[in-house]
DNA sequence: GCTGATCATTTTTTT
DNA sequence: AATGATCAGC
């Protein structure tokens, strides 16, 4: 193990160097670009400090110059400083900003980085504490969900009705909230059908036996070591003299109680977040720490970043007048010293592809300057969805039009299916114990040996107590396997007899290696023999993968780094718009954003509703407010009427955040295709518009929530189109309709009323079938819609 | 043991 | 609509 150099504490006093106090007597430079509450939160070294730092507000500054600050005036050295992020990205842009704040490289900084990361050096140095060795792996969701599920068959239980998956997030609860199975109260024991506290026992007692843990355990076995271990607490308490935390409102209930117990001592901690972002509830994350921080760190100063550096005043002022829907806020209120800017721009559509059509033709537009903005690139444009099935229409439209785009956090590289096989290989390369890696290789490419083969290995393992690795050796010399079995796992194993010894003996370049093995286990032939189109991309990928090992001292290295780095950031030299869920926009900036799909049911979600009531639809309101601040100077919200859902046409209403924002920040857009001429024929290129378009599209446009948006326009004296006034049909048109009624839908066609649920109708459909739609999207037969040829 | 066909399922996801 | 999982048949 190694030493603990990092952590000396040696030498708690130490005078500031003579540059030191020659720097703080003239007065820090790197202070003279703070704003008074972000220069009080970086001067506020001693005690427990509260950041709550509004959208934009320059909260990576203060963090940052509050490191530097700490270093400067040599109050702390960088290895008595613990720094925590959520993401990779988020600590690697702190110790580039804390460097340049310097002007210097910053020579260790070892504990800025994840939670997760600093869990793991600390618990490589005290595994023994918590049942492990100090090179324990680290399995990914894969790997965990995998062995539940034979767990779960193990324990005859019918993975049909009570699926693995349920019981992994059961689980990941238990452990976010840091309950040992030991620990978990008595009121979850009806969990996976009475059986899921004695599974999580077991799964835990089996990770032990693999020397293994999944990601939830790197924070629950390091807060239960500091809990068991007063000792070893107590020197953490010493090593780490100062404490920031980024994101604050994003911790767990693990991640708090292993904060608190730090700072525990000293009370140096300094968090910083903005419970108004909150977005990760569904994750386990209380918005209720940073709620409660002032009562759990008595005496400390609190300090409110509200001064808004990044968006213009209206997309402030929507922003602002969202969020206000919230109770139990903390209360910020954001501001500028900028200009108000174009208003939030709403706009509804037909249906989701129109949607689709009508912003990547913005987009287009906006890269030559509309409005009087200034041209904008690609690169300074983003859509921001609220779940990723949304993505899918932008880019068919976007393929069409050749609109170049990128989707961020989409399926990422290390968790494609090849690399995913591939690097299992290495880790039985690395260690032929790692039996969740043996197990996933062992047949694939296939070498005939099947469920039966791979039982055969884990009794014969399990009976001997060793790994399977041992087992199939055990197995192929009791003869179990006869055949093209016996050959191709002889010669799989012999391989990685050869394999293991060149990683121990490292005579060759693991480079050489890793190709070595995807070649020679048949690894390489296996996608070459494949047909499927994606074939090619999957060699290609692995070519990539054998490139990456570059960076890294040998395969055990690189094996580490990916368990915790999974990230994707690929450079691109081509303007491209990104594409990415609002989730994956959190701590971005944008010049224009688009926020599409604002309508009830999907944003708000319904799910998050119906299973967390107000709470959820307050955490999608605290969603639609990161949306919004995502923007610098243009934002445009969309809804559509009609969407297709799972291949099934769904009406929805406009969003109730849409009623939500304040008019005097929002300008309505005219709907599109409505004109006669004009913008609907020349600027979108539809077909169909005039007036068969226009009786359609009525539907639409009566609904209630448009309607609204009609009367707001109209109040602030925007025309609305000329054939829309005749057709606005009558509020109590809706309520018109009753049972057995003739109903016409754009979509469905003809047919019956069958059942009223307040604004919606379940329709018998002659073609479509039943139907629940909403009033609004359906026509009396007889009416408007049966003059209409289609 | 492997392949193809049918059937059910479908959020957001920092590590 | 598309993907994944399971099951029947080879």
């Amino acid at each position: 193990m190694s030493s603990f150099d990092e952590l000396d504490d040696g030498r708690m006093a130490r005078p500031p160097s003579l540059s030191q106090q020659a720097m703080v007597a003239r007065g820090a430079p790197y202070l003279d670009g703070l704003n008074a509450p972000q220069r009080q939160a970086v001067e506020a070294l001693e005690g427990p400090v509260l950041m709550l730092a509004g959208a934009g507000t320059g909260k990576t500054k203060a963090l940052t110059t509050r490191i530097a600050h700490l270093l400067t005036t040599g109050t702390a050295r960088p290895n008595e400083i613990l720094a925590v992020t959520f993401t990779n990205k988020a600590a690697r842009e702190m110790k580039t900003r804390v460097s340049s704040l310097m002007g210097q490289a910053v020579e260790g900084m070892p504990w800025l980085g994840t939670f997760h990361s600093v869990c793991v050096k600390l618990l490589r140095r005290h595994a023994e504490l918590a049942g492990l060795k100090s090179n324990f792996t680290i399995l990914d969701t894969d790997d965990q969900l995998r062995l539940l599920k034979q767990l779960v068959q193990a324990a005859n239980i019918d993975d049909k009705r009570w699926p693995a998956r349920q019981l992994a997030n059961i689980i990941d609860g238990w452990k976010n909230r840091a309950w040992t199975p030991a620990a978990v109260p008595a009121s979850e024991s009806g969990a996976y059908d009475q059986k899921g506290i004695a599974l999580y026992a077991a799964y835990q007692e089996r990770l032990k036996a693999l020397n293994a843990v999944d990601f939830g355990d790197l924070l629950l076995h390091v807060v239960t070591i500091f809990q068991t271990h007063e000792d070893v607490l107590n020197q953490y308490r010493r090593f780490f003299r100062y404490i920031l935390v980024d994101e604050y409102q994003d911790t767990n209930v693990a991640q708090y109680l292993w904060l608190r117990l730090l700072a525990g001592g000293h009370q140096n901690i300094c968090c910083v977040g903005d419970d108004d972002q909150s977005i990760y509830g569904w994750r386990g994350a209380e918005v209720g720490n940073i709620l409660r921080f002032e009562q759990d760190f008595p005496g400390a100063t609190v300090v409110k970043l509200e001064q808004n550096y990044r968006s213009t005043g209206h997309i402030l002022g929507a922003a602002s007048g969202v969020i206000q829907g919230n109770q139990g806020r903390l209360g910020k209120t954001l501001f500028t010293s900028g200009e108000d800017g174009e208003k939030v721009r709403l706009i509804g559509h037909w249906d989701g592809e129109e949607e689709a059509r009508w912003i990547g033709d913005e987009l287009e537009a906006m890269q030559s300057g509309t409005r009087g903005l200034d041209p904008l690139s690609l690169n300074q444009c983003a859509i921001l969805v609220r779940a990723s099935h949304q993505m899918r229409a932008f880019e068919d439209r976007f393929l069409t039009i050749g609109l170049p785009y990128r989707v961020i956090g989409g399926p990422r590289f290390y968790e494609r299916l090849e690399i995913r096989d591939a690097m299992a290989y290495f880790r039985v390369a690395v260690s032929p114990d790692d039996d969740l890696a043996f197990e996933r290789i062992v047949n694939t490419p296939k070498r005939g040996l099947g469920d039966k083969a791979i039982q055969k290995m884990q009794i014969a393992a399990r009976s001997n107590g060793v790994s399977l690795f041992e087992g199939a050796r055990l197995c192929l010399a009791a003869g179990d396997f006869g055949g093209r079995a016996k050959g191709q796992l002889t010669a799989l194993m012999e391989g990685f007899g050869r394999w293991h010894a060149s990683v121990l003996l490292a005579e060759q370049s693991h480079m050489e290696l890793a190709e070595e093995i995807l070649e020679d286990s048949g690894y390489i032939a296996h996608w070459q023999n494949d047909k499927t189109p994606e074939a090619p991309g999957r060699l290609e990928n692995l070519k990539e993968l054998v490139k990456a090992l570059e960076q890294f001292e040998n395969l055990q290295g690189f094996l580490e780094h990916i368990a915790l780095v999974m990230d994707n950031e690929t450079e691109d030299a081509v303007e491209k718009v990104s594409i990415m869920t609002l989730h994956a926009a959190k701590g971005l900036e944008f010049p224009a954003v688009f926020l599409p799909g604002w309508e009830d049911g999907l944003f708000p979600s319904q799910r998050s509703m119906d299973e967390s009531g107000l709470k959820g639809l307050e955490e999608e309101r605290r969603l639609a407010y990161v949306g919004i601040t995502r923007a610098e100077r243009l934002c445009t919200i969309s809804f559509a009427g009609n969407r297709r859902v799972y291949g099934q046409w769904q009406s929805a209403l406009p969003s109730r955040f849409i009623d939500e924002l304040p008019p005097e920040h929002v300008d309505v857009l005219t709907p599109p295709g409505l004109y006669g001429g004009g913008y609907g024929a020349a600027g979108m290129g539809m077909a169909g518009s005039g007036l068969e378009d226009a009786v359609a599209k009525a539907d639409v446009y009566n609904s209630p929530g448009w309607r609204r948006l009609q009367e707001r326009s109209q109040a602030r004296g925007v025309s609305q189109p000329r054939e829309t006034r005749n057709l606005v049909i009558d509020a109590q048109a809706v309520s018109v309709f009753g049972l057995g009624d003739r109903v016409f839908h754009q979509k469905f066609g003809y047919g019956a009323v069958t059942g009223i649920e307040g604004d919606k109708l379940e329709v018998s459909f002659d073609k479509a079938g039943v139907k629940k739609v909403v009033a609004g999207f359906v026509v009396a037969a007889g009416a408007a819609g049966d003059d209409v040829p289609f």
